[in-house]
Order: structure tokens, then C-alpha cells, then sequence
DNA sequence: AGCACGCCGACT
DNA sequence: GTCGGCGTGCTC
């Protein structure tokens, strides 16, 4: 075929696992931008991509080969901003850039057009007798914006014959609309919070920032209670008043986020857009659409929201910024945290990092003056914070396959006689976390895992919580076959709900895991139970931690306050410390001043000294100082590397290749390989190396030229972890 | 990510 | 003797 048009070469990302570009000819007829939306063939599939660069410098692909742009799409271009995100998350995370762009691109039939739907507004000459029914739909009118006949019934909270009578009588007037049903426009001046001096002042502070649109790292520090949201919905407001701008809100788990929604839903008049990766397509393709057209105009979502493509993002509000759930540790290993910073950086726009308890790497930053400090002591409401005391464990010896020592049973039978709710904590999922054989000591193991299998009487299992390998329990030993002879040691919160049922055969008790809570219907019920009292005791995970308000509740027992501290993992006792803040955090928050018990082997801890003084800026200074002497982050740089394979000898002897051949200098520091914690997982052998630098070394650069002297891993999986946090 | 190519076990 | 398992490698 002659080609009637002259073609060009340009590049193009594909979202596939491709670390470059590839080149294609595009016709000069196409008129194509950088950004633009379009469909390449690629080994006989067709796949769509985005036009990367037009003006490439050079490139050893042959003429030949090259395959012409098949088409171009209607869809607005990826906007410029996001290109270059996804390029530096690329570069920082040593990912694809592919794989980094399939984030963006990740919406489903995005490529649809969007069918027309019938939508009404208000009539102007509307009569002046009218109904009470409506008068409340009149009155819920916003401007002239025309909507569909269900969200007329949602914000007018009357019935679809209302609106059709109304259409009927042609007060509302009908109007095609091609394109998603929009999103209302928060009100910016709805409703105006009272603010307490201090607030005010953090907002006018904010607000200053907000006004020069130009980069700004804050932190918004204060405890629970203290209003920082309040504080930051001015931040928002003053950035609606440039009539295109964006914001985005991070939020570490949306599905826990009801009543915040609620309070802004109250302040602005609307929700705000949503975005979380367990939407429905549909509803992923309307806030996509919202959003790279410019109307999205606040947009609440979990850490891939980042990677929405925004238009005009005028401020960022990363909030329960120290939330370890921002670091995502599969694929692209990113930290949504930080990403923000970089996100508002390259916008030139404000962040405000947002926390009642300031991860270690923010609160640096703020002391350094890097970001900008600001601090809402008081806290509103009668609640008073809980007493806090240690109990010594090795003073206060349990029976065997007892997790509930005196004192605490002491104090639990005095709160539950004065019918009063209790919490317990442990973060063990299941009844038991170690099955044996009593008889020959085998120990009941995940065939895929170097794990133990967690007995779960719930599912009469047991499981791995690591693969999701799970099997009956035998009845004998798979080891030396005897009968009857395995026994559960280590308590899971099942075990510890089973303790507490027969220290008090009488009371009610709920379990809070994931186990138990998997649908928000459930956390729904279970809540609901809780807050109407029919619950006395509550034995929990981490799932506790997450932000629900127990008005009832005066007593907090941490069976285990040891647990989760050791470990290579840096901020293994900043996470401790934060989980137990937060869990103490839940007694008494109604008017009676709550009680907390931590059960430990190590009272002397500097966590639990820190937790009982209520000196967090000391375990702080201590948590930093400790850090710094180590080169840990946020004073050195660390990474992981995790090499992976079917066979043990194979990784084992890449591995030492891979050591031979690693960088040196007295700024960089090579550990390992170590056969990782988990050395055997889903089937492969693991090992692993730590990367530890000077803060000033480009660590991705070393890592990649080292990882670039090494051709041959064949059968080897090798994954990079840039700040790593989990140490698995 | 798909898809083809390629080298070792149970089938007509 | 073949069908097909998924390990490995390439896609402009």
C-alpha cells in the first residue's frame, strides 16, 4: 500500500510491563499530540497507548519494522502533568514505565462513548402555589444544573412521582445529555464551621498558602477530636474559588471513610468524587470521565488516585498521612505518601500531610522546616484521655493456655459488673497461630510456605496466612501418625474470645477481625451491636484500629504488646507505637475516663514507656535518634532486593553472583544475601539483600547499574524495593 | 500482558 | 509415534 500521507516516527507507552517505548509511524493526517489516546498494533493484537514522544531523538529500531498508529481516540489527551508523574514514579520505583502507566490507564471502557441520557433543570417561571413536597425539590435545586430523576429523588429526598408530576406540569424541563451524569458541585460556602482560635489560625495559615498556588508541605498535626478536618475543608474551600480547580484527598482506606463523607457531604453540600480500586467499572468510569475533564472537583480516594488524570490540581490533602497502608509493597512498590508530596510538587500547588500521630519521616521534615508545622492542641469534647499502666508479665505468670493475667481479669470483672464494655486487642487473626504435635513435635506447616498454619475454629481449618493454603485438621499427626496428639499453642483472638467466655459465662461477647467482618454489612451489624450496648466484651485485630467510635467503651486490655517488635523492619516500634496509641485511643471517649493495660514481657520498652508517660516527643527524639545513628530512613536511604525461584541452588548461587559484583563505597552498604523471614513463599525460595545509603548516593542508579552487570537469572525473579516496609 | 516457540510425560 | 504441560522470550 503507498502511503498517500507522509508518516513520521514517534513513540508510544503501552500499559503493558515494557520498560521503554516503542517506535510506530503515525500519517501527518492524524495530527496527533503528546498525551493523545491511541490504538497500535502490537504481534497481531491491537492494544491502545499513549503518544509518548513526538519528536524522538534517536533510535536503533530498523525503518522496516516500525507498524503504523491504527487510529486516534476522542478522548481528551492525557494530561502533560501526568506523563511526567508516571515517568519519576517510574524512575524513583525502578518500575516499567509501562507498568506505572497501566495505572492510569486502568478504567474500564474508558474508550466507550458515553450514552445520552434524559436529564431536567428547573423551569424559570415556576408558579406560586405550590406543594410542601414541591417546595423542597425547588428549594434542592442547584442553579440551573440539570439532573437525572433519580438524584432529583436523592437531594430533594422526595419520590420519583413527585418529579414526574413536576415534569408533567413542566416545571422541570427535560434536556438531553450526552455524557456520564455529572457530579454536583460542592458549595464552598455552604456551611462555614465555627473554628476554635487555633484552628483558625492553622486555616488562615493554610489558606496564605493556598493563595500564592505555588508547593508547600505542611503538617497538620493534632490529636483526635482536635479538628483538623475542619481545618482543612477551609484549604478546600478557598481552593474552590478558582472555578476549574482540583483537589485531591488521600485517604488510607476509603471503605472506612462514611463518616468523613458525611461531614463533607454537611460542609459542602455534596460528596465529593470517589475513587478506590473496589468500584464498580461503571462507577470508575464516571469519576475517570469527571475527572480528566476538569469537573471532578474534589476527589477522595485511595493511593491510586494519584494517578487520575487530573487538570488543575490546586491542593493535596494526604490525611492519616503516618497510615503504613500508603505504601504499596506489590507491583509498582510506591509510597502514596510521598508520591503526593512529588504529585503537588510538580503542580506547584500546596500538600498538607494530616495526623493526630505524624509518621517519623514527616515529622523530621517538619522539625528541619522542610514542611511547614502546624499543631491544634485542644481537644473538643468532655472526654478525657485514658489512664494508661503496664503489666509485667514475668511478675504476673499465666497459666498455660491463659493470655489473661490477674490484674487484667481484675479490672475486665470490675468494668463488666459495672456494666461497662470492654476491648481486648491482639492482632492475630484465627485461634491459634501454631498447631504441634505433642507426641513427636512436628509442627503443622504451609507446603507452599515457610510458614506455620494458623488454626481457624471458625472454618474448622487450618490456613496460611500467607498463600491462602488452608486443610482440614487432622485427627492424627501427618509426622508419626498418632491420634488425638495435636495441640494449638499461641492465642489468636478466637482463643482469647473462648478465655474470656469462660472467665464470664454470662456476658455477650463480638469478634472484630476480617475473619468476621467481610462485607460492610457486617461491620454495619456489628457496629450497630456494639453502639446499642448488646455487646460486653469486644476481642479484636488491628481491624479495631481503624476509626470506629465505641461511646461505650472504658477498658482496653493489649494482650500482647510485645508482639510485631522485632524483626528487621525499621519502624517496626514506630508501628507498634502507633497501634497502640490508636487502640488505647478507643476507651473512654464518652465522659467517663477510660483504662488501658498492656500485658509485656519488656515493660521497660521504650514503645510502652513512651504509650504510659504519654511522652510521644521523647520516644520520638529516642525513635530518631536511634535511626540516625543506624543511617536508617529517614536520615540514610534503604532498599530491598528479593530474588525468587523454583530452585533453591539456582537462587542461591545468582545470588552470590549478584554479591560479587555489588556496588561499594563507603556511602553504600551492600547486607545480605540472607535467605528472607519468609524463605519459602507460594512455592519459591527467597533471598534477599538490603541496600543502605547515604542520603546524598542515588540509589536507584546503583541498584540498576548493578542489576545491569548481571545478565544471566535465568529462572530468578528479582524484585526492588525502594523504602521498603514490609520486611517479608 | 498476550502469544509463540520449545523441550519432556501420558495417550490414540 | 503425537498432544500438550507451562517455562522463556519478544513485542516497535
Amino acid at each position: 500500500m503507498p502511503d498517500l500521507f507522509p508518516s513520521k516516527r514517534i513513540q508510544i507507552l503501552l500499559p503493558l510491563p515494557l520498560s521503554g517505548v516503542l517506535d510506530y509511524l503515525s500519517d501527518e493526517n492524524l495530527n496527533l499530540r503528546e498525551g493523545d489516546f491511541i490504538t497500535v498494533p502490537l504481534s497481531g493484537r491491537e492494544l491502545q497507548g499513549v503518544v509518548w514522544e513526538m519528536n524522538p531523538e534517536s533510535s536503533d529500531v530498523a525503518q522496516e519494522k516500525l507498524k503504523h498508529v491504527i487510529r486516534k481516540s476522542e478522548l481528551p489527551p492525557l494530561p502533560n502533568s501526568l506523563m511526567k508523574f508516571v515517568a519519576w514514579v517510574a524512575g524513583y520505583t525502578l518500575s516499567p514505565l509501562g507498568s506505572v502507566l497501566k495505572m492510569a490507564l486502568s478504567v474500564p471502557r474508558k474508550f466507550d462513548k458515553p450514552k445520552k441520557q434524559t436529564f431536567y433543570r428547573l423551569a424559570t417561571e415556576l408558579p406560586e402555589k405550590i406543594t410542601p413536597a414541591r417546595k423542597r425539590v425547588i428549594d434542592a435545586a442547584i442553579s440551573d444544573m440539570p439532573m437525572s430523576v433519580k438524584s432529583w429523588c436523592d437531594i430533594a429526598a422526595v419520590g420519583e412521582g413527585v418529579i414526574r408530576g413536576m415534569i408533567k406540569a413542566g416545571f422541570l424541563i427535560a434536556q438531553e445529555v450526552s455524557g456520564e451524569q455529572a457530579f454536583i458541585k460542592p458549595d464552598r460556602d455552604l456551611k462555614r464551621a465555627i473554628l476554635s482560635q487555633d484552628q483558625q489560625k492553622a486555616a488562615d495559615h493554610i489558606i496564605t498558602q493556598q493563595r500564592s498556588e505555588k508547593y508547600k508541605a505542611t503538617l497538620l498535626e493534632g490529636v483526635t477530636g482536635s479538628g483538623k478536618t475542619e481545618v482543612y475543608f477551609e484549604a478546600i474551600a478557598e481552593a474552590l474559588k478558582n472555578d476549574a480547580a482540583q483537589v485531591l484527598v488521600l485517604v488510607p482506606e476509603i471503605s472506612l471513610t462514611a463518616q468523613w463523607l458525611e461531614r463533607f457531604k454537611d460542609r459542602f453540600g455534596a460528596e465529593p468524587v470517589i475513587w478506590h480500586s473496589e468500584m464498580s467499572p461503571a462507577q470508575r468510569r464516571r469519576a475517570w470521565w469527571a475527572t480528566i475533564r476538569g469537573e471532578a472537583r474534589v476527589i477522595v480516594g485511595a493511593r491510586s488516585a494519584l494517578f487520575l488524570p487530573l487538570q488543575n490540581l490546586k491542593l493535596v490533602i494526604v490525611d492519616e498521612e503516618h497510615s503504613q497502608t500508603f505504601k504499596q509493597d506489590e507491583g509498582v512498590m510506591y509510597n502514596g505518601r510521598d508520591m503526593a508530596v512529588v504529585r503537588a510538587m510538580q503542580a506547584q500547588c500546596p500538600v498538607i500531610l494530616a495526623s493526630a500521630t505524624p509518621s517519623l519521616e514527616t515529622m523530621i521534615n517538619a522539625q528541619s522546616g522542610k514542611y511547614d508545622w502546624l499543631y491544634l492542641g485542644e481537644r473538643h469534647g468532655p472526654a478525657e484521655l485514658p489512664e494508661m499502666s503496664v503489666i509485667d508479665l514475668r511478675e504476673h505468670k499465666m497459666k498455660t493456655g491463659s493470655w489473661i493475667s490477674d490484674p487484667l481479669y481484675r479490672a475486665l470483672r470490675e468494668n463488666y459488673e459495672n456494666g461497662e464494655q470492654s476491648l481486648l486487642y491482639l492482632n492475630r487473626r484465627g485461634y491459634a497461630p501454631l498447631t504441634l504435635c505433642r507426641a513427636c513435635g512436628h509442627r503443622m506447616e504451609c507446603p507452599h510456605c515457610s510458614a506455620w498454619l494458623v488454626e481457624h475454629n471458625k472454618f474448622d481449618r487450618l490456613e496460611c496466612h500467607h498463600c491462602g493454603f488452608n486443610m482440614k485438621k487432622p485427627h492424627a499427626c501427618p509426622n508419626c501418625e498418632k491420634e488425638d496428639s495435636l495441640v494449638a499453642v499461641g492465642p489468636g483472638v478466637e482463643r482469647v474470645a473462648e478465655e474470656l467466655a469462660r472467665l464470664f459465662p454470662d456476658a455477650r461477647f463480638a469478634i472484630m477481625s476480617s475473619d468476621e467482618i467481610d462485607s460492610p454489612e457486617a461491620l454495619k451489624n456489628i457496629i450497630k451491636r456494639i453502639e446499642k450496648h448488646e455487646v460486653d466484651f469486644i476481642v479484636g485485630t488491628q481491624i479495631v484500629t481503624k476509626g470506629y467510635h465505641f461511646p461505650m467503651l472504658t477498658l482496653v486490655g493489649v494482650i500482647d504488646a510485645d508482639l510485631g517488635m522485632s524483626g528487621a523492619d525499621p519502624r517496626a516500634a514506630e508501628r507498634t507505637w502507633q497501634q497502640l496509641e490508636q487502640v488505647a485511643g478507643r476507651a473512654g471517649r464518652a465522659e467517663h475516663a477510660g483504662r488501658v493495660f498492656f500485658q509485656s514481657y519488656q515493660p521497660d520498652h521504650p514503645v510502652l514507656k513512651a504509650l504510659v508517660s504519654g511522652d510521644k516527643d521523647l520516644f520520638l527524639e529516642q525513635e530518631a535518634a536511634s535511626r540516625e545513628a543506624q543511617n536508617l530512613p529517614p536520615f540514610g536511604k534503604l532498599a530491598s532486593l528479593i530474588l525468587s525461584g523454583r530452585d533453591k541452588n539456582n537462587v542461591i548461587m545468582i545470588a552470590r553472583n549478584l554479591a560479587r559484583c555489588a556496588p561499594q563505597g563507603k556511602n553504600i552498604t551492600i547486607l545480605g544475601p540472607v535467605p528472607a523471614p519468609l524463605s519459602f513463599l507460594r512455592g519459591n525460595y527467597r533471598y534477599r539483600f538490603l541496600i543502605k545509603a547515604d542520603h546524598d548516593v542515588n540509589i536507584q542508579n546503583e541498584i540498576s547499574r548493578w542489576l545491569a552487570k548481571n545478565t544471566k537469572k535465568h529462572g530468578v525473579k528479582i524484585q526492588v524495593d525502594i523504602d521498603p516496609y514490609s520486611f517479608y
